[in-house]
DNA sequence: TATCCGACCTGTTGGC
DNA sequence: TGCCAACAGGTCGGAT
């Protein structure tokens, strides 16, 4: 499940093997992974026909490739499952294969948006003036962000009258986290996801923000999170990192800290997983 | 206005 | 062996 780690990955590996290269044909072969474009999908296709792609940019788990124009960018989100390949065009076809993009270099291979649960997607936007598509003008900078305001984010959280996990997974006010890594965030943390946000205090906001930044860290070390291989850079290859989890997916499994067994309680239609004796729920009513 | 929650989607797993 | 329910979860938009 890409989270920030991960697609960063696939932004490195996107600028690496797509920048500078001119787009020669786009086949859709899924609509539904044609995102918020009304002329649909032969437009979509016939606008990036002939562009050339710059640098790729990344902003929370979305990422997108500017047109060198300076006007439009392809956005991506991968969702639950989508995944960009670079693919020799002779390669066969993936099971999910959704939209093909070739290049006026075959020869380096094509670029290939592959989505078994097709949450995620590819669209086209004008760019603002800080290059930004103005679709995610809503989404938080992301704690990797140098320019993430702290004092800001704390001042949020305690306007806000939700609880801990709700907040770090609002990409309105921290973006690129998601289910795993705010479990992790939280377990280093040793706070309880239902913990009220008007609680915290500036030293544990600070605390926290620099365990997500943390974890995100060694997860990009290790290439990212792969449970299933749903999650691969633009080469297929999985990363490490859940080897190294602490919290999510160990259910029962002694605390790394104190040996309790970790639980997991539904929430919010998902799971969290969390040390009941390092993370104590928050005091009826507080 | 702020917050909550169901729908979207498909492959895998486990229970019967 | 086969069927079915549960589960995985990011984002959007409607409901409260």
């Amino acid at each position: 499940m890409p989270e920030l780690p991960e697609v960063e990955v696939v932004r490195r590996g996107l600028d690496r093997w797509v920048s500078g290269r001119v787009i020669a044909s786009v086949s859709t072969l899924h609509p539904r992974a044609i995102r918020r474009h009304a002329a649909g999908a032969d437009d979509f296709a016939a606008r990036l026909t002939g562009a050339e792609i710059a640098a790729a940019r990344r902003r929370g788990k979305y990422l997108w490739l500017p047109l060198a124009d300076g006007e439009l960018a392809v956005l991506a989100h991968l969702g639950m499952s989508g995944q960009l390949l670079i693919q020799p065009a002779a390669a066969p076809d993936e099971r999910h294969l959704r939209i093909r993009i070739t290049f006026t270099d075959p020869a380096e291979g094509e670029l290939r948006f592959v989505d078994q649960r097709t949450f995620g997607g590819l669209s086209l936007h004008p760019l603002t003036d800080g290059g930004l598509p103005e679709v995610i003008a809503h989404i938080a900078r992301d704690p990797m962000d140098a320019e993430f305001d702290e004092d800001a984010f704390h001042a949020a959280l305690r306007r806000r009258r939700t609880t801990v996990k709700r907040a770090l997974l609002d990409q309105s006010l921290i973006s690129g986290v998601g289910n795993i890594y705010a479990d992790e965030a939280l377990w280093r943390t040793r706070l309880h996801y239902e913990r009220p946000t008007a609680s915290l205090t500036r030293p544990r906001t600070a605390e926290l923000v620099t365990h997500i930044r943390e974890v995100m860290n060694e997860a990009l070390a290790q290439g990212g999170t792969s449970f299933d291989s749903l999650y691969v850079n633009v080469n297929g290859e999985s990363g490490y990192f859940d080897r190294s989890l602490d919290a999510y997916g160990r259910e029962d499994e002694p605390c790394r800290r104190c040996g309790t067994p970790i639980r997991r309680r539904p929430w919010m239609n998902r799971s969290s997983y969390y040390c009941p004796r390092c993370q104590r729920p928050p005091a009826a009513g507080s």
